[in-house]
DNA sequence: CTGAAAGCGCTTACAG
DNA sequence: CTGAAAGCGCTTACAG
């Protein structure tokens, strides 16, 4: 069993009271008294019962994080990210999956509220349509930060960066490289960010006497940005146009199944298609040909996140106000071999 | 303010204790009781304070998850496994991650132990050659189970793959293709994992009569199995020899580095040199050629381990003495391009 | 069937 | 400088 105060205030025949003063340096407790304390506490490995703490301070030290998905480039650089700063400031991380599913990120959170962490930091599944969960959370004085994956309509923290943006600037390569017909794999239609990223594609091209034909927009069944959908959606593409010479890829997964796909059909990438995808992943950089991508700090992310979320927790235990912000990282178009066409003409 | 269970006795008018029952279905209290009490808990939405049952039951609900490294692939499906499971039971994961340091792993398991979870999962890192930290927590009846990595000298539950006989299996597949002079990129030194897939290579060079030669044995320097890692020592190679026809490679990561070096010196995979690799990335389909290599159940072995862990909270919770296990999951070689040599003489 | 009481292990306002 | 007391919110053995 633990070694409580109790024994150690018996060991030394002195209060709880004093005891438990002495360690937390209270300024009237007698040095002497302070240093046999801390003493017999270092002897015993005296561990604090974090339970009986909290219960006390309200304050657990913990905060949860619900994610999409776990096995994935950038989400797991984004935990890396909110694990590396919550360590710094002494705090326990949870992490939830939600699978992509309303549902299950719904029951989480009230899992994590039951659990009275200290905060919660949550990227939407692509399945979320209605934020009352969240709003809730917020109604009842829980810190919330959204990070990636958010609702304009809910009044929180969000960090995230400029997709429309991001997405225009992809577009745009594509453009100034020369392909004249651009296609768009769009991704599940919910999400804030698929949304902001055809809304970036669709103003590229209109700011450069390029039409927009919906025709060229695919979508996602599944829900998901997956390798598979990159090979339907190309699959799908090919019988569709033989014209197509660029595509902006809503993410490099699926980028990454699409080339797979065009090297099946003989399609060659990037003399006959270029493509330009987002988020840059690893894969990207090793696969043949590179793919040219948007590069999203995931890692800063993550540490941004868990910061904004840091400075809301300690101003709601000193009942300060913090007005929500809202924190646009910086992302960058990294141009690679999926771009670079071998001028033959 | 949350809704406490005094609130409700006192807009009930009967006691704590008898709402307390009343909401734990106790069989001495009236029906009629616990509908009310059950009814206006539902509309008030409450929930117990996790920190007072906690204290009172000694039980937290929750896990710690220790771990080298959360962007890896294995590793991110070993913790989508735990966390899955986990879920069914009703319990949260905490998730820390050593960044293959034995400084960190060990601070983070105090944590984990004064955060009082209720069992721990770990996978040491590769700089841990000092196990008290781990001994410790069991000996103060705290639940540890190890997976992947683990230490053989501590007595505690294993769920590991059996590395020697698949990297046995994946040596012999390159004999079986008829390589004669067979490297192996050994990864770190410490590691057990390394250690038996180093004895598998071994064994299956001599078990066919190849003589084992150490200077074909390339280590890692930096400690951990990176990209990197994989260019520099192909580089090495292709500079020590110019007859190796076969690379036993510890990690696909590893893989994929020595394939993107060979292909900047013109060596061609497989023809000149096969790769088998370890582990199953993803990654590993995708790119060019596609590889070789081991699969290993991430995503079983994370499920495989809570539910072990799981398994033993209970009993010790009940007092009974579990003998530590040591579960052996299946692996596969899954035979890829990088092993498909074209017949060309 | 109901409830007063003790207690989990700590913190802190208060008295001396 | 020290300590008795109250209390955080719950659970449970015990009495009635």
């Amino acid at each position: 069993m633990p070694i409580t105060l109790k024994e150690i205030a018996e060991k030394l025949n002195i209060s709880v009271t004093t005891a438990s003063k002495a360690l937390k340096d209270y300024a009237d407790v007698s040095p002497k008294t302070k240093a046999k304390v801390k003493a017999l506490a270092k002897e015993l490995n005296y561990q604090p019962n974090a339970f009986a703490v909290h219960l006390r301070t309200k304050e657990s030290k913990t905060i949860g994080v619900i994610i999409p998905e776990v096995v994935h480039h950038f989400f797991s650089n984004v935990i890396r990210g909110i694990i590396s700063e919550a360590e710094k400031k002494g705090y326990l991380v949870i992490i939830l999956q939600s699978n992509e599913s309303y549902d299950m990120e719904k029951k989480q959170l009230e899992l994590l509220m039951k659990q009275q962490v200290d905060g919660v930091l949550i990227s939407l599944a692509n399945g979320t349509n209605n934020f009352d969960h969240i709003k809730k959370a917020i109604q009842q004085n829980k810190p919330v930060v959204m990070f990636d994956k958010i609702a304009k309509v809910v009044n929180c923290s969000k960090i995230i960066i400029n997709d429309i943006d991001a997405a225009y600037n992809a577009t745009k390569h594509l453009i100034d490289i020369g392909c004249k017909k651009i296609a768009h794999f769009r991704g599940p239609l919910l999400p804030q960010n698929s949304i902001d990223r055809f809304i970036g594609y669709k103003r590229a091209l209109e700011d450069h006497d390029m039409k927009y034909d919906p025709s060229l927009v695919y979508l996602c069944e599944c829900g998901d940005n997956s390798f598979e959908e990159g090979k339907i959606n190309a699959q799908q593409l090919h019988q569709d146009f033989n014209d197509v010479d660029g595509i902006f890829i809503n993410t490099d997964l699926v980028a990454i199944g699409a080339i797979t796909a065009f090297q099946e059909l003989g399609v060659n990438i990037p003399n006959d298609i270029a493509i330009v995808g987002f988020s840059n992943w690893f894969m990207s950089t090793v696969i043949t040909p590179s793919i040219s991508t948007i590069d999203q700090p995931g890692y800063a992310m993550g540490q941004t996140s868990f910061n904004q979320l840091y400075k809301e927790i300690k101003a709601q235990k000193y009942g300060d106000y913090v007005e929500p912000e809202t924190i646009t990282l910086k992302t960058e178009l990294l141009k690679r071999g999926s771009t670079q066409k071998t001028i033959c003409n």
